[in-house]
DNA sequence: TACACTTAGTTACATAAAGTAACATAATGA
DNA sequence: TCATTATGTTACTTTATGTAACTAAGTGTA
């Protein structure tokens, strides 16, 4: 299993993607900066999986991890320009999902 | 970890393009109705998940199996109308990685 | 006839990713 | 002092994925 005709740009892109709730937390910021646990609380996500995500997802220059010394200290995430550069991409799910997904389908 | 606040249709369309593969499969069928080794060996997915994924999706009403008695039988796997309907999200996604995908995002 | 090959999978086992819960650390407030 | 909040991390369990071998039915070849 290795051959694949498919354009490597756009296979990298699918598996970011693909890969478990990145999707959902580029939702989340595109509604504004926020803090850890109000990313953690919106979603759903798992403290460990969250930090994974966000690690990966600042390396790739997709979010902004900025730290506010506001005594404690704030840790606010937001999306770079790339990062909302993707929101046709959520919008596109979005639209999908409100005309073909079913209440029921499982 | 439970509280979600989005929207139920949005989270299931999302969680289907998060599993591995599934949108993969959906850009290889937007090629055109094709067989189980077509599909496997376009997009380097093993005959395991491959037959997981085309399960989950048939059942889901985006894929259509069709076996056509061509001796020997042929098993052709093609997109339903709701299958087709996603072609914006890979779009989407496909312009997005030709903008921001770098040859060495790792 | 016997043997190898192809298609469309399935099974058994190994590895990787995700979930859960408890813990760490620093700061604040009562 | 003690509890609480924020931002994680660690250890352990469960689930998902990958790999390779195998099946069954039909076909082609010697």
């Amino acid at each position: 299993m290795k051959q694949s005709t498919i354009c490597p740009k756009f296979e990298k892109a699918i598996s970011l993607l693909s890969q478990r709730w990145t999707a959902l937390v580029i939702y989340q910021l595109l509604t504004g900066p926020q803090r850890f646990n109000e990313i953690q609380s919106a979603i759903g996500i798992s403290g460990k999986v969250l930090s994974e995500r966000l690690k990966t997802l600042e390396q790739k220059g997709i979010v902004k991890r900025e730290v506010i010394p506001d005594t404690p200290v704030i840790i606010e995430y937001s999306l770079t320009e790339k990062g909302h550069s993707m929101e046709p991409i959520l919008k596109s799910i979005e639209n999908w999902s409100q005309e073909w997904v079913e209440r029921d389908d499982e």
